[in-house]
DNA sequence: TCGATACTTCGATAATAATGGAAATATGGA
DNA sequence: TCCATATTTCCATTATTATCGAAGTATCGA
């Protein structure tokens, strides 16, 4: 059975994704693992890449784990780390929904530029 | 003259900015102001609807302000806050890029429901 | 000039988070 | 079994953030 959230618990969670990339790091990681989306990367090319020490690498990506942002899989001895697009969907379609279409604050076609 | 900032001052101010709403209470003063767009409120009636202390909420109210997400403005005795939307279509706008539009990893038609 | 109201700033504390070296664990190959 | 490589976990430190009561400041009307 699929579990009901209270709206609390809505924002909250939303609330803990923004934090999650809220860091440059972190949000530095995720543009990384967009950029080589869907194959994702292993810790050592982030690492590579990011210069980042190899513990504090290991706990920005688990923070990003820990909110459901970025998923993992064993490859060997590897560690393959890629975005979760379903995550991010839901993210963006929160903000979306909240600045664009609940409250239509921000104009969709200023995000979306539409046509053209 | 125009400031150009260079892409890790660029991505630096995007992550205070989710940062800022990487938190409940703020996510929910962010939450009320756009839905109160674009008369926006006074503190007082965001405490009363958030009923966070004032001391804490003027504190969370001048971290927004500080990374751009709202604007004060003097009304007599009260101060009244609005949401930057400008801000935020920034923000959104990057994270769509992000996503949607320079990888490709999240489809838009998730996010924005175009047509129907 | 004296309230009264609205809000902020001060000041202090407690709670979280970021960072990274060193030791531990996992996997695969010789 | 032993080694090499990849990455995490342990541990400690420093830094940042969140919280809020109490005191201070701003504005207005009497």
């Amino acid at each position: 059975m699929v579990k009901k959230s209270t709206e609390s618990e809505r924002v909250a969670r939303f609330a803990d994704m923004l934090a999650a990339m809220g860091t440059e790091p972190r949000l530095r990681i995720m543009r990384l693992l967009l950029s080589a989306h869907p194959e994702g990367m292993v810790v050592g090319e982030i690492q590579t890449e990011l210069e980042i020490p190899p513990s504090t690498l290991s706990h920005h990506l688990d923070r990003l784990k820990g909110d459901g942002l970025v998923e993992v899989r064993r490859e060997s001895t590897f560690l393959r780390y890629t975005a979760n697009t379903g995550a991010l969907q839901e993210l963006l379609g929160f903000l979306y929904a909240e600045c664009c279409t609940r409250n239509k604050a921000v104009p969709p076609e200023t995000i979306v530029r539409i046509g053209k």
